[in-house]
DNA sequence: TAAAATAGTGGGAGAAAGTGGAACAAAGTG
DNA sequence: CACTTTGTTCCACTTTCTCCCACTATTTTA
């Protein structure tokens, strides 16, 4: 699946040139058609038209009485934006979404399994931050991580 | 497995030679496919492929409502960047992997098992030195040291 | 110690990817 | 209904990347 980081540059229009590496797999998987919605930490999320059917449906499911899950089905599905590869492997993100996660010229796209994260350049590196720093009191690290050896 | 440090130098292009003793081992063990992603002090970690589906199948696994692990699938799933040996047994360190770890010309390889860590000459130097010192407290050793034996 | 083989380094040419803009179409507005 | 504005597609240019070749340095062997 998806995986690894590059800077990318949105353009005066909002377009987003997708990484070449990346093209022929969403070609393959859903022609092209992606999904883009939002997600909590002001980024945006970038999902295979398929993958984001799965991602609806579970959201669908969630008990509307909650208040954080109808607070996420309104995020999620609220700004969820159909978009698609244009001749050059380019998709254009909504002036919506572009003003929701404070997307300028210089982003990042980071790969992450079954999507990507879109995030604007200095915000992504100022939370990359925060984590290696945060993590550095490794005794609030959960019991799963004391096996894990990577 | 790997073991042992080698001074490496990384070109004007980004290209990394792998020392010669390890190439036989990485063409016979992906075909020379390998995955670099970040750790956690600012180095870079090469894997071979088939390792690499191990650690992110742990990834996965763990709990996805605990911050600490999220943080960690985003980073090193995030950056995790495929590389592959060329002709002469050079891989390419992508720009974004080079600015995380500060690499510059002179590098160090560290051979650590299943993995390598690739580390900024100087940040290494600096770092083993913090070891050296800084392990004099012995008193601070978890348990599971009192029974090994080196 | 000389010669040969192997390892490491650098650079150039061609290809591919990324970028910007122009031209056209569609939609919205007075 | 005409005009303006916004959006979309397409084309062309520039930059970057990738592959390949050649040179240098180091190690090995005779």
């Amino acid at each position: 699946m998806f995986r690894g980081a590059s800077k990318v540059s949105i353009d005066a229009k909002g377009r987003l040139a997708i990484p070449s590496r990346y093209r022929d797999m969403l070609l393959s998987k859903s022609d092209g058609a992606l999904v883009a919605t939002v997600d909590r930490d002001q980024c945006i999320l970038i999902y295979p038209l398929q993958e984001w059917d799965d991602i609806q449906r579970k959201l669908d499911r969630l008990p509307s009485f909650n208040k954080a899950a109808r607070e996420t089905q309104r995020l999620m599905v609220g700004y969820a934006t159909d978009i698609e590869l244009d001749g050059q492997g380019r998709v254009l993100i909504s002036k919506e979404l572009r003003e929701f996660a404070s997307l300028a010229k210089h982003a990042m796209l980071i790969g992450q399994g079954n999507k990507f994260e879109l995030w604007d350049e200095n915000a992504w590196i100022l939370r990359r931050n925060e984590w290696l720093s945060g993590s550095k009191n490794e005794t609030q690290l959960p019991l799963e991580f004391e096996s894990l050896s990577l």
